[in-house]
Formats: structure tokens, C-alpha cells, sequence
DNA sequence: TGCCTCGTACGATAAACCTCGTAGTACGGC
DNA sequence: GCCGTACTACGAGGTTTATCGTACGAGGCA
């Protein structure tokens, strides 16, 4: 198992039981954020930060990694100079089955209504 | 319709299609106010805002419900000199189906895995 | 009328948050 | 070794947030 490392640095990432519902909802609320985790919900693979067109600069969008990461929403690796970000679907919905999936659903219904 | 007119003034409430869902993931991921949904849902009636034991002080708590209404989260109507408060689980089912019934279950998940 | 209860309004405070800019580190390629 | 790319760290500014305390208004009840 365990690719070829990664290579380097670790990043902290919260355990599955660690994960807590307030902080992944609360990590969903803000829109900046719910874009990025659309966005990684569509493609259904790892991207790296900066395959994200956001209208925000990079410390922000460093920033707003670092809470998706914190709260368990999202895998981050390095891969040489690259940071790939995933989805962790499967702790979210081992934790809570359905939510991202609901989420993610309302999120496409309010963005087709405007 | 409209019983005996609920007695006095009316609170502004987001119209469903007003509601966003950004704003409703905020309210719901702070504590207290998860708390106080997940009591409003498992009571399934209107409550009185002095019928949950928060442990904060009278402000913080009308404070709390306020963010709740102004989301869409909760109607709140007068009764008196109570303040009944429901939860707006048509609305928000009819928006984000089900989300709310998500998120109740997985607050229930996590406050069992405790 | 007067009082009690329920809830609001307002102000204050401390913390958190989003945003930015600049400076810096790690990695890969020339 | 040197440079460019990708991202981080740190600090700052301005807004929002959660909390409190005190003072106030609206409604029921004696």
C-alpha cells in the first residue's frame, strides 16, 4: 500500500472519529468553500489548489484549504510542488451517511434556481 | 386559516425561496443552535423559547433564535407573552430534500458515538 | 392598577473569521 | 547551482460572531 509516499511533509488531518459535525457544517457554510467542494464533488478526483479558479488570492485560498482540511471535508498530499486535495467522502458518509451527498444535491438545486 | 391571529407583532421571515443554504449550514453549525433544533425536531411541536434549559444567559439565547428565523431554520410567532417556535421543516424539505433529516440523524450519530 | 414573566434592544467585549500583502520554503527542471 | 512554480507563514485590517449585563416593552393575572 503507501504509493510512493507522497514525498515530504505531512499535513495534520483530524482521524475519522475526530471528525465533528459542527465544524464540517460549518466548513460547508461559507461559499467560498462550498465551491470548492462542489467543484471536487464533479471532477471525482484530486486537484490541486491551484486548479481552482477562485476569485480570492492564494493566501486566501490557502486559508480556506486549511478549514476544509481541518475539519475533515478534504485530504490534502503533496505531490512534488503540488498539493492534491480530495474529497473524504467516505469518513463523511461512514460518519454521517447522506449528508455530503445531500449537501452537495441543494447546493446544485439553489445554484439552478438562481 | 390563520387561528386567532397569533397575537401582536410579526418577525421578519425569510420566503422560502429567500432561504440559502449557505445560511442555513451556518446556522445549524453552532452548537447551540444544533441543540436547539434537535430538540425542536424531537419534540415535533412548537416550542417556547424559555421551554429549553440553554446554558446561556436570556440574550444570548434570543440572539440564538434570531439567527434561526432569519435563516429559515424556525418560524417564530407570538402566543401571548411566549414566543412559540417551529421548525420550517416543509420549507426546508421542499428546497434541500433531505437535508435537515440528515443532519438531525447525523447530530443523533455523533451524540451517541460520544 | 400593579406585578410577574417572557422576551427584546442596546451596548460592550473578546474571540473568530475572511481577506489581503509580503516574505519565505519545498520541489522540480534547466 | 539557479530559477520558477506551488504553496505556506505571519501579520494586519475590517467584519462578524457569541456572549454577557442592564434596561425596557408586551401580555397575562390578581
Amino acid at each position: 500500500m503507501t504509493p510512493p509516499a507522497a514525498s515530504g511533509r505531512d499535513l495534520p488531518h483530524p482521524v475519522r472519529e475526530e471528525i465533528r459535525l459542527e465544524s464540517v457544517l460549518h466548513a460547508l457554510s461559507d461559499p467560498m468553500r462550498l465551491r470548492i467542494v462542489r467543484e471536487l464533488a464533479a471532477e471525482g478526483r484530486e486537484l490541486s489548489c491551484s486548479d481552482f479558479a477562485l476569485p480570492v488570492t492564494k493566501s486566501t485560498t490557502t486559508h480556506h484549504f486549511r478549514v476544509l482540511r481541518e475539519s475533515g471535508v478534504v485530504r490534502q498530499v503533496y505531490r512534488g510542488t503540488a498539493k492534491l486535495n480530495g474529497l473524504r467522502a467516505d469518513d463523511l458518509d461512514a460518519l454521517f451517511p447522506g449528508l455530503l451527498d445531500r449537501v452537495l444535491e441543494a447546493a446544485d438545486r439553489q445554484a439552478g434556481r438562481v
